[in-house]
DNA sequence: CTGTTAGCGCGTTCAG
DNA sequence: CTGAACGCGCTAACAG
């Protein structure tokens, strides 16, 4: 009963071989319609399920793919691998989920972790950007298995990576707070050695510089993606003996702690200042005062990402082909930036 | 270069034998320190990695452990996902996820194709209940195989779970709307067919009789777990010759979506009707108009639910042990259902 | 302590 | 059209 029946007990059974009934299995061309049809048959009878372990080992191919993301619990990446998962498992793969919690370390672990069990291709956002995990990176890539980046990428050579454009996403939400009539922009940032931080950042400062409004380091504050940190810097910017009449969150959690504690301070948004934030988290459209914000597409970068491994595994030749995919962000304007009528 | 090593490779290079290189990689003690050093040494330079496969297909165990969920995008699943993770992770187990969206045929499907895939359990939330997944899951048991159900379960014999007391939260919901002064209370149910909604539903019932208020069918609507349902609910009920004061939503999308129409309508919350939701979404805390709601504490669950894995599969006796987890749930009371001082 | 052998379950030669 | 033999990579039982 709790024992599985393999193919050698159906051949048994028909006093025939396991060829014959793994034949019989895979449709083979050679062989009778009529021992095939009772080699289906009586395999059905006896409940047999194919042993994928057995065909991973001796195809090498294992029909799962490893997707590492710094957590879960967040929309967008939840969406990311909401859009994967229902693209591969379309194409009979199976979707391995590991969280790095924005260590290191683990990252590192899990990369290794997954090439020993043999994944047939690696998706991943990264944490960091070291010395260990580009040695990961290159040992994935010695295996000649598909890396492919989504959102936070590296830069290295033969990989490739979907993303969204953040300079530009940067670049059009403070286009849109000056065209909504702020002139000092403050910007909170992410991490801006990870290369979404920084080209929003750049975005940013590029919007400033083309308006002819000078770029003030004290805008600029550095940020998790926290309310906590949101309303911590908002405090840091009120104080400022010229506090600043825009903001844009790189994080729309941020930029919900910021309008917490600027409200809390009897300043009116968007009267006073206007807000932007970043991922078009799913509350920031709930909230009474919504959040303008950026879209990101995340289950369209998902699929796309899934795509392009799906090319890259079936790339028989030799041939490295690196392909970036580089989506459109989508500025959504809703109360937090708006100018008023009459303003 | 894109070929990996094998035990075989680095037993050749050492001459000698590949249970040798076995032995010394898997700490045996019957292995001289110094050949031991000798293969740890080669194993390294020569960028061994066991193959995790080869160890399943003889072990019998693959290590991984799949996980059903019917969308893996909204806050809640997310975050049990994110628990079970973590804590299997550290134990050596990889989770595979897999999304039912809500579809009967694609959760039997999936149930096979993780059997096939022969992993070593089976964390689920339910979908629908039906014969064929029925059929599903004692194809799982008759493999021995854990199985968990985790939030919405089925009633089965010999089948672990990890739920919280939903009859407790909804009569806890209600009660609570009581308390503040509602009398005439309406409920938002998903399908009665799960048992989380009619225990919900149920716990609301058993909150009204015991307050002596009279059950009104006209009161309880049928809901999917969305915003537009909320809004369409809230329409009906407005529409009745004696509207509710009162709303207990089993969806904090709804709920929201509920107390967008009611607002659109002129009417006051919490002053005219109070609401609660159920399920603590992010969103619920954030709003202005903050939503009460009933916390499921999401990644406790996934923990738990992955220490009844662990303990089963540790279980070698044959003795089946079925344990019936249930969490309380919280109550969070925030603005949308509060009384004002003077009222 | 080390080498030899066998088997996990499957697909795929190569013969017949 | 079918059967016999082999190998994927690893561990474990059995000899030495």
């Amino acid at each position: 009963m709790g024992k599985k029946t393999t193919i050698y007990d159906i051949a048994k059974r028909l006093n025939t071989t396991a060829s014959t009934v793994s034949r019989a299995l895979n449709n083979s061309p050679k062989i009778s319609k009529k021992t095939k049809d009772l080699v289906l048959e009586t395999a059905n009878k006896m409940n047999y399920q194919q042993n994928k372990l057995a065909l991973a080992l001796k195809s090498g191919k294992s029909n799962n793919v490893g997707v590492i993301v710094p957590r879960i619990d967040s929309n967008f990446f939840a969406s990311i691998i909401k859009g994967i998962e229902e693209n591969l498992y379309a194409h009979g793969y199976r979707v391995i989920i590991c969280q790095t919690q924005n260590n290191q370390n683990i990252e590192v672990e899990i990369i290794n972790t997954l090439l020993k069990a043999q994944v047939d291709g690696i998706l991943m956002s990264i944490s960091s950007i070291n010395l260990d995990t580009k040695n990961s990176f290159n040992r994935i890539l010695q295996k000649q298995i598909p890396l492919i980046f989504f959102d936070r990428k590296a830069n290295i050579k033969d990989v490739s990576s979907v993303t969204i454009n953040d300079f530009e996403a940067g670049y059009m939400a403070t286009k849109h707070l000056i065209n909504q009539g702020c002139k000092k922009i403050a910007h909170l940032s992410g991490n801006i050695l990870l290369d979404i931080f920084n080209n929003r950042f750049l975005g940013y400062k590029k919007a400033l510089e083309e308006e002819g409004i000078e770029f003030n380091k004290a805008y600029v504050l550095k940020i998790r993606s926290t309310v906590k940190d949101g309303q911590n810097a908002a405090k840091q910017l009120l104080k400022l003996r010229n506090p600043p009449n825009g903001i844009f969150s790189s994080s729309d959690y941020a930029a919900l702690g910021a309008i917490q504690e600027i409200k809390a301070n009897g300043i009116k948004i968007p009267g006073d200042i206007k807000v932007v934030g970043f991922a078009n988290e799913p509350f920031t459209k709930f909230m009474e005062l919504s959040i303008s914000t950026i879209d990101q597409s995340p289950v369209e970068m998902g699929k796309i990402a899934a795509n392009v491994f799906l090319q890259q595994s079936n790339n028989s030749e030799n041939t490295k082909i690196e392909k970036n995919v580089v989506l459109a962000p989508k500025l959504i304007i809703r109360k937090s930036s708006l100018k008023h009528p009459n303003e």
